[in-house]
DNA sequence: TAAGATAAGAGGGACAT
DNA sequence: ATGTCAGTCTTATCTTA
């Protein structure tokens, strides 16, 4: 049942929307479905198992990918009420009125979803990106439409920034680059999207999380586990102390890695690292005299020697 | 050859006007 | 709305070990 006040236990918003057409609340947020209050189930019941497999299943599953959600509702033009007594005339005109409105909006709004969301599954099968994460794009996508944040700006650009944000919310270490790449939009105009898409629809994005690019990129070095915990332990301290604000989270990720390379006898060069991370070794050189300098300090003052970086 | 130093330029955020 | 300023990141080039 409908609880008052709720909030959403993924991303903590209290902007729950119900929709009892589908009869579901969805967290306008985040996109997580927070309950159904239909059966989803089959109508019917399987008397053996191949009957099981090949109808487990009645009309096409509501998502967020479709379109139309996968179902269709239409305001359509009424003349008589549920008990078929023919409505007063303005009445009349009120529902033609609604449903030529209904109509206008509707086809601009699915013809630019429908375009829409076939860039977004293009992009989601080239980066392999897995099926929440689409889903959870394309809500995002779908707030900015109504918010009329597309109109005017490139679809595809909002599509792969609503990607890109779908991506930080579920912890995806995949960057803005990575995005724009696979996208035919520049990463300035796809950084641009993001930031229209972050300031006018207060999505709670937590900050990129640094243990997801560690471990990518050190799998990509082949580096061991140890040197990779080693550059998280290494990046959390940098974060206590403030350093990684505002700062490219792969080059912070990066010259941690570089460090901890270098600690446990598995060195990389910066070039090799700076290659893997489509960084620059300039970049790489710069965060890494600023870690150098924090983890010096840091072992001053605890006397814990394994973070010392001199022996470089 | 790897890595350090330096400089110049692009682009965007914060802030004042 | 527009301009300025500090800071980030990139690219290029030269030097050092």
């Amino acid at each position: 049942m409908l609880g008052h006040n709720r909030k959403c236990p993924e991303c903590g918003s209290a902007d729950i929307v119900s929709d009892f057409n589908k009869g579901t609340s969805v967290c306008a947020s985040c996109g997580l479905v927070l309950d159904t209050q239909i059966d989803l189930g089959p109508e019917w019941r399987a008397y053996n198992s191949s009957e099981l497999q090949e109808r487990s299943r009645t009309g096409s599953p509501i998502t967020p990918l479709k379109a139309e959600m996968g179902l269709r509702t239409q305001i359509g033009n009424i003349r008589k009420d549920i008990t078929g007594r023919t409505l007063p005339f303005t009445s009349q005109t009120k529902y033609r009125r609604l449903s030529r409105i209904d109509n206008r909006t509707r086809k601009s709004e699915i013809r630019n979803l429908r375009f829409a969301l076939k860039e977004l599954k293009r992009i989601k099968s080239q980066l392999e990106l897995p099926a929440d994460v689409a889903e959870m794009g394309a809500m995002i996508y779908r707030k900015a439409l109504k918010k009329n944040l597309i109109r005017g700006r490139s679809i595809d650009g909002m599509i792969a920034a609503s990607l890109y944000l779908a991506c930080r919310k579920k912890k995806l270490p995949q960057t803005l680059k990575d995005i724009a790449s696979v996208s035919n939009i520049s990463s300035k105009e796809l950084g641009r999207c993001i930031r229209i898409i972050l300031q006018k629809l207060d999505l709670k994005i937590s900050p990129s999380d640094y243990s997801a690019l560690v471990h990518r990129l050190g799998i990509s070095l082949r580096v061991t586990m140890k040197a990779r915990r080693q550059a998280v332990k290494i990046l959390n301290i940098a974060r206590s102390k403030g350093a990684t604000v505002g700062k490219n989270p792969m080059s912070l990720a990066a010259a941690s890695l570089y460090i901890s390379t270098i600690q446990t006898g598995e060195r990389r060069t910066q070039q090799e690292i700076a290659t893997v991370a489509k960084i620059t070794p300039v970049t790489i050189r710069n965060r890494f005299k600023e870690l150098v300098k924090i983890l010096d300090a840091e072992s001053k003052r605890t006397g814990n020697d394994s973070l010392r970086t001199l022996l470089i």
